[in-house]
DNA sequence: CCCTCGTTGTTCCA
DNA sequence: TGGAACAACGAGGG
């Protein structure tokens, strides 16, 4: 038999740490490595019949562009070592059943995916892989534990809370140290047109030159880089304390950015935790999890374990470990949140942030995900999370869920009294309002004592900063104030009633509760709605 | 059953 | 700058 072997990237788009790809090579005569385009990924906006679509689908491009500069630089060392990067683009599980057979490969190595819409695909190119006698090798190399495990030392359940998911995670394993001078070459792909990497004008996205683009670029060396530079400032890792990090810092952000690098695998989780281990050593007094950076890697497992192990994870019907809550369906004001027209300084630049950059600081997403659901708004957590996965260059499945359903008091954390304001918290940081005038210039005249409450300034003010509120800038589109207890008495009435349906999470009796508060809502106005011309105080 | 504790709220007061 | 009031949740552990 010829020994070919594929490495299948899909995450994990690294030569370090990288146990798939290490077993690909051993013993193999040729080395085919292949990345799927799925479409299901690149498609831009998944709901393209949504006002504003369009806007969206372009904002999006920051997460395709940092998954190309991952495949570029994957691509770029695979050449140094003798190989290349073999880009196929269609259905996944219909490319690699063709390929598997026409390349006569023996052993295809995979890293093990978490995720459902991952899971699916995996099993069934694995179900073919196995009928046609191909060896599969899908070691869990993505987070520090695995997830199954620590599921199966819980007797089963995810654990829910942090402290308990530390209590049983143990020690992560140590990194693989395998550097290569060389790889197995390419084996004959005969009757394949293999293009190069692709550049996101060439996946059809028109004339990009007036986009504002994020200023973070993809891929492994950009991923070492980065880490390297956060090391050197020892100090700065051993004091880490996440919760004291400045939101509206984005000249130099308050957090490593490391994130989106760990979402595509261009940085090994358990490299990383060995990283920072060693700083901690030479440095000696350290700060710990929860709010230090090895403990945010810890959060990512956590998030990671829960997902893996909870049906409908994703969704607030279906899903047991979810408040099924009666959020208020108003596309204006979501649309208002969306495209960063709330009307509120502080809420609207974090938004265009994201937008831009594809990228803002944790204490900024939970600033605008409270004022979405349970903090102003009452809109729909899976909403937003459906804005923040499309356009966050470091949007993880697992994560993003995990976090709305956090932030929304869905799950996790329940404390609904703690509401973010939409004035005052990003005053605390950023007095003169510096975030604001960045992102949002049209407020960049604006006097501080007005920035984050534009609405109260004189005309006059308005007229001599060029900015008319209501014209240039929109009006707020509720009350913090009222709009805030309003939350705050839907969110008890709520709870009194999900404590009621307890254990009774499935599909039917969800949606029969869901009528039933539709049925009470019905008969109260609803008063949130954006008013044109006028800033009176919302009522429900 | 009860008790403790939980990465990251705001405002007011001393 | 630090503490208390506000109003109060649930998972986990005993």
């Amino acid at each position: 038999m010829e020994s070919n072997a594929m490495i299948w990237f899909r995450k994990g788009l690294r030569i370090h740490d990288n146990p798939a790809l290490d077993h690909a090579r051993r013993g193999s005569k040729h080395l085919f490595p292949v990345f799927v385009l799925d479409p299901h990924y690149l498609d831009p906006d998944p709901s393209p019949s949504s006002p504003g679509s369009a806007r969206s689908a372009r904002s999006a491009l920051n997460r395709i562009r940092f998954l190309l500069d991952c495949l570029s630089d994957l691509d770029a060392t695979l050449r140094t070592l003798g190989s290349r990067l073999l880009l196929l683009r269609g259905d996944p599980v219909r490319v690699l059943c063709t390929i598997l057979k026409d390349w006569n490969i023996g052993k295809l190595c995979y890293e093990f995916d978490t995720e459902p819409y991952s899971l699916a695909r995996d099993k069934q190119v694995k179900d073919f892989a196995s009928i046609s006698g191909i060896e599969v090798f899908s070691p869990v190399s993505h987070t520090l534990f695995n997830p199954a495990v620590v599921i199966e030392k819980n007797g089963g359940r995810p654990p829910l809370t942090y402290q308990s998911f530390v209590k049983l995670a143990g020690k992560p394993p140590t990194p693989l140290t395998e550097t290569y001078s060389e790889l197995p070459p390419v084996g004959n792909v005969a009757g394949y047109e293999l293009p190069s990497v692709p550049t996101i004008e060439e996946l059809g996205y028109g004339d990009l030159s007036q986009e504002e683009f994020s200023p973070f670029r993809g891929g492994e060396m950009e991923a070492l880089k980065r880490l390297k530079k956060v090391l050197e400032d020892k100090e700065w890792v051993a004091t880490f304390e996440k919760p004291k990090g400045d939101p509206s810092a984005f000249l130099k952000p308050a957090t490593t950015v490391l994130s989106p690098y760990l979402k595509f695998g261009c940085l090994s989780s358990r490299y990383f935790y060995q990283c920072l281990h060693n700083v901690y050593k030479t440095v000696g007094k350290h700060t710990s999890p929860p709010v230090s950076l090895v403990g945010q890697l810890l959060w990512r497992e956590f998030f990671y374990t829960v997902a893996f192990g909870t049906p409908h994870f994703d969704q607030m019907i279906g899903n047991k470990i979810c408040k099924q809550i009666p959020w208020r369906d108003d596309e204006g004001l979501f649309v208002a949140w969306r495209e960063g027209r709330t009307g509120y300084p502080w809420i609207d630049a974090i938004m265009i942030q994201l937008k831009k950059w594809g990228w803002m600081h944790h204490l900024a997403r939970h600033s605008v995900a409270c004022f979405l659901t349970r903090g102003d708004l009452f809109i729909h957590w899976e909403k937003g999370r459906d804005v923040f996965e499309r356009l966050l260059i470091d949007s993880d499945w697992a994560i993003n869920n995990g976090n709305w359903l956090w932030l929304s008091c869905s799950s996790f954390f329940y404390q609904y009294n703690r509401i973010y304001s939409p004035i005052s918290f990003g005053k605390k940081y950023d007095p003169d309002g510096n975030y604001i005038r960045h992102f949002l210039p049209v407020l960049k005249d604006m006097p501080k004592e007005y920035i984050y409450e534009p609405w109260t300034a004189p005309r006059s003010v308005q007229k001599k900063a060029n900015c008319i509120i209501g014209k240039d800038y929109p009006k707020r589109v509720v009350v913090h104030d009222t709009a805030s207890k309003e939350c705050r008495k839907e969110m008890a009435e709520a709870y009194a009633l999900d404590r009621s349906g307890d254990n009774l999470a499935s599909k039917e009796i969800s949606n029969g509760l869901r009528r039933k508060l539709d049925d009470q809502k019905a008969s109260r106005p609803s008063c949130l709605k954006q008013k044109e011309n006028t800033d009176q105080i919302t009522q429900h």
